[in-house]
DNA sequence: GTTAGCACTCTCAGGGCGAGAGTGCTAAAA
DNA sequence: TTTTAGCACTCTCGCCCTGAGAGTGCTAAC
């Protein structure tokens, strides 16, 4: 627990460098932020704030800089939360309402609206059930021997895939097929449908082998990465001067098995917004970086928002328009998928 | 047409400076590549190269860099294409078949690819039908009031929408719903379906319309982006040292309207690979980049391979993978969805 | 407990300098 | 006529030095 004057003055700290991105001197503390002290006394304070760990020195005659226990603090006790202003939510929801009814673009359009207003790299999973579940399959004939089978997952993802066809088959027969295989294993997984393949016909059979194999492929994959925005606005954040901590970067955003490892995980609870601050992070390439996530969804298919960018976050700002932008697509979702 | 000589002496500083992004010197250019004339031999030619412009000086006293027309006359007249080698072909061809038959997985493998053999950007587009057309339409019903519409196009890619309903339908009514729209519409584009609203029913009139729409936004998207890979691996050539140059970039890859313009148009015919060197881009602040592209799939409906990089880009490889991955791209397009 | 004053430390930009690389030119050799 | 050795010249690059400026920590007075 800081005393009050040094609380106030980590948040003047804090707030002046995610600013300036330059070291804060004691000067500019005393002037800017608490008016009637002198800076030696801001010095005084800040050696006690520094012993602490709450800030540090690049070198012996420059400002000061908050360190992850500074930011830390910050966010805990001093931040606050910066929602978007009721004209700017309502300019946002229009948004939404304005796009195609797809996940996928609420996704884009979400990652979208939060590099723009944080600058920073934004993040956003689709939802997944886990296990995914069937809700629908169809055929559809492309040719003699060649169908293209599509499967609707639980959630209103779709998916597909070609399936080559033993014998020639008509549409009608396709179809057929596809409603009553649909009828039957609506509402299973991978596992389900595995455990119930024999006495199937054979075609049948190669048709449910297919969408366990679609369903297991969603299982195993770690995260569809839905949307990534931002990337030019994080990386003209002066912190990307040196370009390693770019190809850093790019390394887990590429590599999209790593997705999982930048997410928060598990999840944050819902309605909660976590922050992930530089070394926090489990993953220490990512000591430079903060995170910001929250949950959307329904608790049987939870997707991420999250936004990524330099520990030198605006953390109010960014955990207010998480939190709105991880609600309203919930109010999105309810609203399209229900219970 | 050079002489003799001076096409060598040209070949000799291109590809040097292609393998080592320094300017090349007389002595380098005597020593490796020509034994038998001295230094001061290569420099007066060097002098004629330089004055009819196929190469320059960065400085004074530096080597020499190719310019543009350099590159361009080392890409009609000296380069030899490279082929993978039989084995790599081979390897290659066997991931593509390891893969989910899906043409999105294809476009995703055939841009690792491209990225993974020459230290470039690799864009590869999903093949287009102008204008789109419809193949199959399915509803499958989420909620009381709710339906996702499942458009499958020409060309089996598959797009949805959410469609709010105006009744409470069963899913057998909106099965025989689609199937009957299926035959009625099937190959027909969105102004064939805009023509043929009259006369349906209010409830089929709903989901024809968004059928309409989506063909029509699959007609106005100039391009779908169908996998772009090796953003990294461009980033770590030398060129990209200053930061501008990667937000250069960056900024043409995020704004999706962008690629449009930095890829070719129209597509280079069948067969062929066609390359853009640096200020022949029409779009200026592509001028430092060069693009080898070639075009895939059927007349009806071409996708793009293209590969954007640095001018110091090693031509003869890049030429003959993109190549190699179109042709691949289409045999497997042709097995898959034949005529 | 606070503050003015001051010496101290460190960074940063600029200038000078020497080493090195590579050239263009000239004059001799082939 | 072409090639080449030799050499002076130019330009970059890394290095060191220096002075200005910023900001501190300490001390002594308030």
């Amino acid at each position: 627990m800081l005393t009050e004057r040094r609380a106030a003055i980590l948040r003047s700290i804090v707030e002046e460098y995610v600013d300036s991105a330059q070291p804060v001197a004691s000067r500019v503390v005393a002037l800017k932020y608490l008016g009637h002290v002198s800076p030696a006394t801001i010095r005084n304070e800040m050696v006690r704030l520094e012993e602490e760990g709450y800030i540090s020195q690049p070198h012996t005659s420059a400002g000061r800089v908050p360190s992850d226990k500074g930011y830390r603090y910050y966010v805990e006790r001093l931040m606050r939360e910066e929602a978007p202003s009721t004209e700017m939510g309502l300019m946002v929801r229009h948004q939404f309402h304005q796009v195609e009814e797809r996940l996928e673009d609420w996704a884009r359009l979400a990652a979208v609206v939060l590099a723009a207003h944080v600058q920073a790299l934004a993040v956003v999973t689709a939802p997944r059930q886990r296990p995914a579940r069937l809700r629908w399959l169809e055929l559809v004939k492309l040719q003699e021997l060649l169908a293209l089978l599509v499967v609707v997952l639980q959630q209103a993802q779709v998916r597909q895939q070609l399936l080559p066809l033993p014998e020639p088959l008509e549409q009608d027969d396709l179809s057929a097929i596809g409603r009553s295989l649909s009828e039957r294993f609506a509402g299973q997984d991978a596992q389900d449908v595995r455990s119930r393949l024999e006495g199937l016909s054979p075609l049948e059979r190669t048709v449910m082998e297919a969408v366990a194999a679609i369903l297991e492929a969603e299982d195993r994959s770690s995260y569809e990465p839905a949307a990534i925005e931002g990337l030019r606005e994080a990386l003209s954040q002066p912190e990307f001067q040196e370009r390693e901590r770019v190809l850093d970067l790019l390394g887990f955003l590429e590599g999209s098995g790593r997705l999982g490892r930048l997410l928060p995980f598990p999840a944050p609870p819902r309605g909660q917004v976590q922050v992930i601050i530089g070394s926090e992070h489990p993953e220490s390439s990512l000591r430079h970086y903060s995170v910001v996530a929250a949950a959307y969804g329904q608790p049987s298919a939870t997707g991420t928002v999250a936004l990524v960018g330099p520990t030198r976050l605006r953390y109010g700002r960014a955990v207010g328009m998480v939190r709105f932008v991880a609600s309203l697509l919930d109010e999105l979702m309810a609203a399209s998928f229900g219970g």
